[in-house]
DNA sequence: CGCTCATAAT
């Protein structure tokens, strides 16, 4: 928090100052030669050529005024202009001289005007220069030194001016109100802008639509979307910008239904979209993932003619990006003759994002692998990075385990000093933990200079993934000294490293504690964790115990994890119990019905294989196949089971002869065969499972024979573990002395030593 | 006074 003690500590300072009604006057007030300096131009739209030069050549102006030529006042005014497009601080340096010479700086208007152009140079020192030597200060100089201070990033100055301004004999105009609530903005600072809301609600000023507006942005921003809703409600004649607003801060506040809807109602009111309100509903379209309203909105954008501005179409290429239509955002991208970075981030952030939406992993690498093109092709343009090209590659680096990539960008982060971003920092974390790299992730949270709640779950969740749920536990204590207020996501961190560590007391007090201190409802990650806990322990009847507490249905990870938990501890009738109540809701997950068919079968209960695979069939499951990969310089390898299409076949299959022998004399003894793919019928039902290595031996082999000795081997498998390989790489491990990391569809398996960081509680298959 | 791109989970 901004220290603003006269604000902060008196709330009532802003209007004890004074109590004249005619305290703030509406902007028409003004009189217009004085409105002049303030104005400002519309900034040109992007990707629009400038508006071809004035009519003074600003150059030779300005070489006049070096001669010392004599000029009217008059003369100062286009040029001051020219030199704010500029933003040349050189060139208002000469004009200033100029001024100086001539005497003409006693005139108000144009020392005002030097005050907008010093700080539209960036240079705020010289505009307070300036404006602490004014003759006579109006509210238009204030009102420049404000925004002045809003636009260069030094918010808590702009206050500062207000504070004096209402000690002066000026009155604010809706102008001041609107910068200084850009500076609570900026500040974050809800609580001097509640003041200046009573501030503007005292002088009878809030019905003045962009006093509502700059109010609506001020709630929303500062995370009070139910303010903003109101204030928003309560404006009686809304324009394009309050609606825009409105439907922008819905998309902010993570509504992007409401904010549809929003838009519905605006259209209905005969108010008509621009560019702004249409670039905000694509951005809502891409939250959804709604394809077809997105592409009626781009045919909206066509026939308002707006399709090509820049905001409009970086919206459009990430929502075709996110959405799978690669063809169309690179035909878009391509066709553009100016891009800005946005555009590049918006290429990078759609094939973050579709890996998450792709149909199989191959393609979910392939846009991975697309999303590192785009990023190299942007740092060879020449434009720079910034915390958002930064923040998606390596979220994209962590699918994709690609550490080699994710540790160039982290040194390029320090480079160019954005590793000082929190969510720059929080991504970097992320990177490591899901590479397996504990000791780096823990590094990157340490030199965090500040930290969200986003940087401590992360963490948290680390520990706990890596199977220390002690260190997870301090760190939710450390938290909480901290001031920092736990979420949902906190909790199934704190509930999963509880799990894990079989801290059963604990678990259960900080399941209290979600409810009791920080009033947040369990949802079923929160179940999920807890009965994981008890069938771990092997106390079923726990188990089922909780699951009666929870006041909505069951869904189907609570069912396989109590299947799971009644196979491993041998109670067959809570399982079939728990299969009867899984079946009614239809399973939707493929590994689900792995799990089911397994059962079923090593029971012999032919009738419900024969049940399970019809419903299969109704419910469109198809086949599922056991894959891995791995990532080696930049280039990813696939294998499947039993996998002999890779030209190294046969050094991996010696290798792995030679392992399995190794491991059997040292103690090896495989468990029994378990299905993992579903095909067919007759390859898995008959029994005759001739599966001799599933997909990750292969590609551990792989990673072994085309890496150095004893260098870590990182792998990605599509679908759980099962037990008898999971086994089987910890004896790899002790072998070969190398570090394996595999990272399976339910959690990621750190082996090291003959041991595995998941402490062999990991779901198994 | 309003726009587009970023971080956490069983």
């Amino acid at each position: 928090m901004a220290s603003l003690p006269s604000l902060a500590v008196g709330g009532a300072t802003l209007h004890r100052l004074d109590s004249d009604p005619r305290k703030l006057l509406p902007a028409s007030a003004v009189p217009l030669e004085k409105k002049l300096a303030y104005q400002r131009r519309p900034p040109a739209a992007e990707g629009v050529q400038e508006a071809s030069a004035p009519p003074l050549d600003a150059q030779e102006a300005l070489a006049l005024l070096r001669e010392g030529t004599a000029v009217e006042s008059a003369f100062y005014v286009p040029l001051l202009q020219r030199c704010v497009e500029t933003k040349s601080l050189p060139d208002a340096g000469v004009v200033h001289a100029h001024i100086i010479k001539t005497g003409f700086h006693q005139e108000t208007f144009l020392s005002t005007s030097l005050v907008n152009l010093y700080m539209k140079c960036g240079s705020t020192e010289y505009a307070r220069k300036v404006f602490v030597t004014l003759p006579r200060r109006n509210v238009v100089a204030w009102t420049a030194m404000i925004t002045g201070y809003v636009h260069n990033s030094q918010p808590t100055d702009a206050i500062g001016v207000f504070l004096h301004l209402l000690e002066s004999e000026c009155y604010p105009t809706s102008f001041t109100i609107g910068a200084v609530l850009s500076a609570c903005c900026a500040l974050s600072s809800i609580e001097i802008g509640k003041q200046v809301h009573g501030y503007v609600i005292k002088y009878g000023a809030e019905s003045e639509t962009s006093m509502g507006n700059s109010l609506c942005s001020l709630y929303s921003k500062c995370g009070s979307f139910e303010s903003c809703l109101k204030v928003f409600e309560r404006i009686p004649d809304k324009n394009v910008i309050s609606w825009t607003t409105a439907i922008s801060s819905c998309g902010d506040n993570g509504y992007p239904e409401l904010g549809l809807s929003i838009f519905a109602n605006m259209l209905s009111e005969n108010v008509e979209p621009n560019e702004y309100t249409l670039t905000s509903v694509l951005s809502l379209c891409c939250m959804v993932r709604d394809l077809r309203l997105g592409k009626q909105i781009h045919s909206f954008c066509i026939k308002f003619g707006c399709e090509q501005q820049l905001p409009v179409k970086n919206s459009t290429i990430y929502l075709y990006q996110k959405c799978g239509e690669i063809n169309e955002a690179r035909r878009l991208f391509d066709e553009m003759d100016r891009v800005s970075l946005i555009t590049w981030n918006a290429m990078i952030a759609g094939h973050a994002q579709r890996m998450n939406w792709a149909k199989d992993d191959i393609e979910s690498n392939l846009s991975g692998f697309e999303a590192l093109k785009v990023f190299q092709k942007l740092n060879r343009s020449g434009t720079k990075p910034d915390l958002f090209s930064f923040s998606s590659i390596l979220t994209v680096c962590s699918s994709l385990l690609a550490l080699e990539q994710g540790e160039q960008i982290h040194a390029q982060t320090v480079k160019t000093g954005y590793l000082s971003d929190v969510v720059v920092s929080s991504a970097l974390l992320n990177m490591y933990n899901k590479c397996g790299c504990i000791e780096d992730a823990i590094r990157a949270f340490l030199e965090m200079s500040t930290r969200t709640l986003i940087s401590w779950t992360s963490m948290l969740t680390c520990y706990s993934q890596h199977g220390r749920p002690k260190e997870a536990i301090r760190l939710f204590e450390n938290m909480r000294s901290a001031g920092v207020r736990p979420n949902q996501v906190t909790f199934v961190g704190v509930l999963s490293a509880c799990s894990h560590a079989g801290m059963i007391d604990e678990a259960e007090y900080y399941f209290d504690m979600m409810t009791d201190e920080y009033g947040i409802r369990p949802v079923m990650d929160h179940y999920a964790c807890m009965i994981d806990m008890f069938v771990r322990r092997g106390r079923l009847e726990d188990a089922f115990a909780f699951v009666d507490k929870m006041d909505f249905q069951p869904n189907e990870i609570i069912w396989s994890i109590l299947i799971a938990g009644c196979r491993s501890h041998g109670n067959k009738d809570l399982g079939f119990y728990a299969a009867e109540k899984l079946l009614e809701i239809k399973p939707k997950g493929i590994e689900t019905y792995v799990l089911l068919l397994n059962m079923y079968i090593s029971a012999e209960r032919w009738q419900d294989v024969a049940k399970v695979r019809s419903l299969m069939k109704d419910e469109n499951i198809g086949i599922i196949r056991d894959r891995s990969w791995i990532s080696i310089k930049g280039q990813v390898s696939f294998f499947l089971a039993n996998d002999k299409s890779h030209p190294q076949s046969t050094e991996m299959y010696n290798l792995l002869e030679n392992l399995l022998r190794e491991a059997t004399s040292l103690g090896y003894v495989p468990y029994k065969s378990v299905e993992v793919s579903v095909k067919e019928d007759e390859e898995s039902s008959n029994g005759s499972s001739t599966i001799k290595h599933h997909s990750e031996r292969l590609a551990i082999a792989f990673g072994m024979i085309n890496t150095a000795e004893g260098a870590t081997v990182r792998v990605v498998k599509n679908i759980t573990m099962c037990r008898d390989c999971h086994n089987l790489v910890k004896f790899f491990t002790t072998i070969t002395k190398r570090e394996i990391i595999v990272r399976d569809s339910k959690r990621l398996h750190r082996f090291t030593d003959g041991k595995c960081s998941c402490g062999d509680f990991g779901a198994f298959l």
